[in-house]
DNA sequence: GATCCTATTGACCAAACGATCAACAATGCT
DNA sequence: AGCATTGTTGATCGTTTGGTCAATAGGATC
């Protein structure tokens, strides 16, 4: 459908013979690339021309096309999650907003991705497999943190189970936050100009501070001393 | 890639000679269910197989794919926007949280619609020919509105363009509430049970309360008497 | 520079794609 | 009942699709 903007590869037309390894990558580079403009749908030969090769050449090195986008879908997969951000939320001497903006910000600076954005909203529309494998991740290694740190930071130590609403109220914000990533490369309606990683977390840090300061008054209403419900 | 779920249509075979009219609206209905869940990409073949019709009729109807595609966006974005929300976030007489949560609860059941939220991402990462048109309407016709109460909810009175962060509070807002769809529909992942309306207007008085209680400490902190200043 | 290895290619295939059209068969009219 | 209208279909076309393969040519080794 829409034109790809050339994607200028060494330009000219001496090309040829690399290293396996070298190809290979090149190839795996390009069809993220590729894949994440025009969708899984994507023509293997268009992937190829944009790559600068004939499209034989790609089934030298992937026996078919579904073997390619595995292993695109694995590419953008690892080295996506940070074990870091865990340890920022574990740390017992940061309070919650700290919490909450150091790993948010650090977030969505690698998940807010053009190429991670575009092509988890085109594997939600189709297979499903990186949104299944991704919010696998969420759920279990980073919504719990959040829990904690918003209950500790309402003066609630509880390992409950959460309740809808207080998923959701962390939803919000958490959706609010990619919202930023679906304007930006699905949509692409910037509504106000260009932005940097560094406005970016403006935006984020308000988001936040609007999640914590009322998720007591709304979750938790009138803590009565040292109460530890969960509305 | 994936089967359509039968679609069950009349069941069995004795389908032949509608109207015009009828068989049009047949054929407009079925494409929008089926775009919506093979993308714009979905064969004519296989769209006429699920309407129980041959394919080359679905040619005498509409002279081209392109055809039927324009129509299912103008069937699914006709209707979509009610005159009504504008007459409610317009009453003097309402205070910003009834506003907001009248608005947002009618609005979700509205456009968190399967259809519309599918195929509103679908063309976002295409042609984006429907976020194109639909952002336009929030841009006119809904943020100024929203501004306005929020702003008179602080106590607040001015029409100057919002500021990138006042924008993007709000966005934050209203990404929330579009990641419900986006979970349901797109990602389908439901994290907890099945939803109803009743139960998303729970979740959504929640969030426009987590708005509206910070939105003035954050962009508008300390009101000095009857100040206009805007972060 | 001759030799070998293999990365790379052009030609090709079968199936699926959007689109066309003459022929067929319901339905309404007389 | 017979006719005309037109909604509907089967067959077909040209192109594009993912995928294959024998032949070619670039680069390292000697």
């Amino acid at each position: 459908m829409t034109q790809l903007p050339a994607l200028s590869l060494e330009s000219a037309a001496p090309r040829k013979r690399l290293s396996t390894l070298e190809r290979e990558r090149q190839i795996t580079a390009g069809a993220i690339r590729f894949f994440s403009e025009r969708g899984l749908d994507g023509q293997m030969r268009d992937l190829a021309k944009h790559v600068g090769i004939t499209h034989a050449l790609l089934y030298h090195y992937f026996p078919t096309k579904q073997a390619l986008i595995d292993r695109v879908y694995e590419e953008l997969f690892e080295g996506l999650w940070k074990t870091e951000w865990e340890q920022i939320l574990d740390d017992p001497k940061l309070d919650a907003p700290t919490k909450f903006k150091r790993f948010y910000i650090d977030y969505a600076k690698a998940v807010l991705e053009r190429d991670f954005v575009r092509i988890l909203v085109f594997s939600g529309l189709s297979d499903r497999y990186i949104p299944d494998r991704f919010f696998e991740l969420l759920r279990t290694r980073l919504f719990p943190r959040l829990f904690r740190a918003s209950r500790r930071h309402c003066g609630i130590v509880s390992r409950a189970k959460p309740a809808p609403r207080e998923l959701e109220l962390l939803l919000g914000l958490h959706g609010g936050i990619f919202y930023i990533g679906m304007r930006r490369w699905v949509y692409q309606q910037s509504l106000h100009g260009a932005e940097t990683p560094e406005q970016d977390a403006v935006y984020i840090n308000d988001r936040v501070d609007s999640y914590l300061n009322s998720v007591q008054q709304i979750l938790y209403p009138a803590p009565p001393a040292t109460s530890k419900r969960i509305a």
